[in-house]
DNA sequence: CCGGGCAGGTGGTCATTACCGGTTATTATA
DNA sequence: TATAATAACCGGTAATGACCACCTGCCCGG
């Protein structure tokens, strides 16, 4: 089960064995976890662990205690903790619906002052430059321009970007490790060219979202902003 | 220092002691903490208790700690930890502008169905209902309607709500404690009565949020629905 | 004078033991 | 049979002792 002998902390190996258990639906809401004083006993720990890693998993919201009776696990939140690190791919997905994309134009173009300064690169550097039309069950919802530096994810244009999220792709096929974003938030007319790719009337209302994402060596792997329906999306937060 | 026939938890105790010493100033940020083992002698309390206390203050953000060198304490949040429960006065304050605002009505009224369900509370329960146009250097910036459970703040209406901010009376006056907020955030076009209100041209978008605010206790706090002016004001978030 | 090694301090991890107060099911009593 | 006492079990708290990896400053040898 746990490896007494791996660098990793027995509380966080059993940790990570239960909330793998929970989150897969092996354990399923409310069920009751086995006591503390058994899981030493199945696991060969002592309380101390135990308690240290079902600490967590509370503080995680996945389980919750009662006094006197034992350890249960939570119904699984309605919003569960909007990712923070989600792609519109990943949200609508969350939202119970098909997301596509429609590429409108995928180019490699040399940053202008701008964009170097917002990427972190030197000016004239090689930037991958998406222009996107993001779809929900077959419905324009937003058009999103992205731009990310080309020496982080050289040969992304290969991939197929209609169907795939890129968050999906820079994690798995370049193994980039994307950790903390910035996201400003205002509220704007649309344009004529906003209206017609998203099918608006006039006037309009759109929600203008503009993103920086940052890699775990603090390299801004993507820029993007997002122009969205401002009657059909809504943007969730927990704080 | 520590009372051990307490029924309060020795190391509760010695957490809020703490809390309060860095809230307070008398630890300054990036000030070294004794170390784990001199706290044990300082309290006489054992080193588990100590490590429990630290423990929680950490996930609270209010210290870090370095393997090998010590415990320090952290750079207070307002920077650091976004303002996850800040207020539209702390974050006009934050910008560098003063805040004001103008009163349009201050009641108690029932709770409808709707507003029942928001606020976790029987309908018909006593509601306190604030509508206020929010100002910025003098300037109409936002209209908020806000609801708050009234037994949890007897006598709200009798401060200063046209000046002093909500948030800062609920936790000052009403000793709550505010640990945890879900927005969410839209565009639309602002109607008549909001135009003239935050005196916008037509047409005019606007940014709508709704949030909701928790105490420590997970019960609700307050209900906030604000419509900012979409060319003037920029929510930001770090995640 | 400089650099490497070592000792001591720090947080991180873990086992063992003990007692407390709350919950629950069983048992003994009226 | 109904009720009260009890024992078993639960998580919460706490003390003690031990070892590890890491960091830092001191000291000694080159």
């Amino acid at each position: 089960m746990l490896d007494k002998d791996s660098p990793v902390p027995l509380h966080v190996q059993l940790r990570d064995l239960l909330r793998e258990q929970i989150l897969s639906g092996t354990l399923a809401p409310h069920t009751q976890l086995p006591s503390e004083r058994e899981l030493c006993l199945q696991y060969g720990v002592s309380r101390i662990t135990v308690r240290q890693a079902l600490g967590e998993l509370s503080h995680e919201g996945l389980i919750y205690t009662t006094v006197g009776k034992g350890t249960y696990v939570a119904v699984p939140k309605v919003q569960e903790e909007l990712q923070p690190l989600s792609s519109f791919t990943e949200d609508v997905r969350r939202r119970g619906m098909t997301a596509s994309s429609r590429v409108l134009q995928a180019t490699i173009v040399p940053a202008d002052d701008h964009l170097a300064d917002l990427l972190r690169m030197p000016r004239g550097a090689e930037v991958v430059r998406l222009h996107r039309l993001r779809l929900a069950n077959g419905l324009p919802l937003a058009i999103q321009l992205t731009w990310l530096p080309h020496h982080l994810c050289p040969g992304l244009l290969a991939y197929d970007l209609a169907s795939r999220s890129l968050f999906d792709i820079l994690r798995r096929e370049y193994h980039l490790r994307l950790v903390r974003a910035e996201t400003s938030i205002e509220a704007a007319l649309a344009t004529p060219e906003e209206r017609e790719l998203l099918q608006l009337p006039t006037p309009a209302a759109v929600l203008i979202s503009e993103q920086t994402t940052y890699l775990d060596t603090d390299a801004v792997i993507e820029f993007a902003r997002s122009v969205f329906r401002g009657d059909s999306y809504r943007l969730h937060a927990r704080m």
